[in-house]
DNA sequence: ATACACTCCGTACTATAGTACGGAGTCAAC
DNA sequence: GTTGACTCCGTACTATAGTACGGAGTGTAT
């Protein structure tokens, strides 16, 4: 069923903080529930996936604005699937940049264990900061 | 050869700005060059890849601060090699980490695009929202 | 009905990562 | 030997992403 939570509720399950998601509302990240308890706001319990989902777009390097951006794939109703698909394509293209980026780390740290399993010696031979910019005058 | 840079031609072939550097330097990212022609800085061309290796490591999501501990791996001549391949495994285990999330990112992005290529109807029932999280009421 | 923990809101403060400024000094070229 | 673009350094300002504070109001439990 649909659990309903205060905002000090929801923080504490979210693991982030009350003013973080008052923050993220007055930002727009983050819709204001519909409904209130009085005075207070209510949320239902999808608020949990939302945020987390915030949380973990950021480590892995979103700014909020780009999570912004991929929310509203989300929820804009009155965008056109065209334009969602084309935003969400420009999306996949930017994360697979990044994971590629990443695979190039991957493999310069690799190169740094297997040298460093060889000796004081081999471990200058090969830095972290060759991973990119292998065109090192021609 | 070696070519010598001063810091406003270093700034330009990275392709970022001269107070950058200077940041760089006074945050220990960069080391000050070995060198002064009189009072002015004078680079080798190294700091080129260096410079690169920064802003590539701060797009994949690394703060600062970690792209320090990465740069100590290559300089730090004192450390044992077994502290640096312990630091670099480390890291690994970190890069994996945002590759798998990003996947998971791009997984939930295709999806999206496919249900967009299916009508208006069909967009609504499948959220970037839910790439994370699928343990939702069991 | 009265605690009292929780919530409201605005405002101010923090850390990170720069960016801009401005006055003084300096290298290099003409 | 003077011009002028560049550099030096410190300081101040900006944007992002929160975090903290504080006084007033409120839901709920006793």
């Amino acid at each position: 069923m649909n659990k309903l939570l205060t905002i000090g509720k929801l923080a504490k399950v979210s693991d982030v903080g009350v003013e973080t998601i008052r923050f993220y509302h007055r930002k727009g990240l983050l819709a204001e529930p519909a409904t209130r308890n009085g005075a207070f706001r209510v949320y239902p319990d999808v608020y949990v996936s939302k945020i987390r989902f915030i949380k973990k777009a950021q480590q892995l390097g979103f700014t909020l604005a780009e999570i912004k951006d991929l929310l509203l794939l989300d929820q804009n109703k009155n965008a056109t699937c065209k334009s969602v698909a084309l935003k969400a394509q420009a999306k996949v293209e930017e994360v697979k940049a990044k994971i590629d980026g990443l695979r190039k780390m991957e493999q310069a740290l690799m190169k740094i264990i297997v040298a460093c399993g060889q000796g004081p010696q081999a471990k200058a031979c090969c830095q972290v900061s060759d991973c990119f910019d292998k065109n090192v005058e021609p």
